[in-house]
DNA sequence: GCACGAAAAGCACGACCGTTCTATGAAGAG
DNA sequence: CTCTTCATAGAACGGTCGTGCTTTTCGTGC
């Protein structure tokens, strides 16, 4: 690999855990290279400008999140396993200590929301992608007969992805040391709730 | 009234709607003053800091949204109807043009996360008001038998603000066109859960 | 080992940031 | 009407931002 490559692959690195802790916005050029005992004009040189740091941010962000979470979760049994390998491997990502700053994810969202952009359009597609992984794994629940036939998976991967925002909220600006074990429950409840037929 | 106090009042104002689509720290005193075809110093004399306008801007946001939302609430019947009172008043909130950036906790809570401080200290104050007026309404439904006795009205206000992130996410991020009908189904599943027995 | 190209540094720019100081205008009290 | 107090404007500050341009250093293929 060129030298050039490595560094690069280096400052995305420190560039995902920062940007967890300022956001996408408040990642600086100058800070970053601080960081990284780089110049300011030698790191940007690597990208043509901010807005492509950013994407680039998000991207490496994806990469690291479905090496993490999404394919430790494949290994899993199909069906409902798999499903609670998802939120468990979400937990796990939300408190690893590569994000000091919690889901990049989720703090991206709120900068974005409204924000049209190159940037935008990435986090919104990595978004969709996960919201489709999780209404694939209960589809999956439902074929393997450990879900309930008429479930609406869509709303399932909705709800699931609520009680991790839930969770976020609670763990990071309310310090809720009960955070866990409350996403634990509604977590729980969702999946009691999509095993019994409708009531 | 002074006449000072009616400016500043004026620019709390334009500053919570801007405040809403740009965040906490995207809100420049410049840019503010723009808006309102002040001088930045001529407003900046109105609060000492941008910390302090920080906070103001977040207490003004709280007295409109308990006007707007919770007092509504107040005058409907105890119980189930108030508790569903709260949640729909919340979603007009969220959709409400006088924040057309979305909910400005929601994008407070993000930048403010990992950022000590008065502006955060305000916040969290805000929302854990908002989470214990949840849960006493709940606690009220509890009272009035429409919810089972054995309800962890905590873990519901928890959950209730959970449907709310996920409806805000679903909105404003992916622009769901479902997004208001997934969060009152969710909503409708936790309500529904309340009422039952534990099973 | 040398030459060439890539990578990084150095420097400068215009713009905007929060903040301070000073002057000027308008509002209100007597 | 006058005098004082308060509200706003203007100009400037040091700093940081993203972004170019030029130069130097360094990794690498021949």
């Amino acid at each position: 690999m060129r030298k050039g490559e490595l560094t690069h692959q280096t400052i995305l690195e420190t560039a995902v855990r920062l940007a967890s802790r300022v956001g996408l916005q408040g990642l600086s050029i100058g800070g970053l290279a601080e960081e990284l005992g780089l110049s300011k004009s030698g790191l940007f040189a690597h990208f043509k400008s901010k807005t492509e740091l950013q994407v680039q941010v998000l991207e490496a962000a994806s990469v690291v999140f479905t090496e993490r979470v999404v394919r430790p979760a494949l290994g899993k049994a199909r069906g409902e396993p798999r499903v609670r390998a998802l939120f468990d491997g979400w937990l796990t990502w939300d408190r690893d200590a590569l994000l000091e700053g919690g889901c990049i994810f989720v703090a991206a969202a709120a900068e974005l929301d409204d924000a049209p952009g190159p940037a935008r359009d990435t986090l919104v597609q990595g978004q969709r992608d996960w919201l489709d992984c999780l209404a694939q794994a209960a589809r999956i629940a439902v074929a393997e007969g450990h879900f309930r036939e008429a479930l609406d998976v869509e709303q399932f991967a909705h709800d699931q992805y609520s009680v991790m925002l839930g969770f976020h909220h609670a763990k990071r600006l309310m310090r809720d040391p009960q955070a866990e074990a409350r996403a634990r429950r509604a977590f729980d409840a969702l999946v009691t709730a999509a095993r019994t037929p409708t009531s």
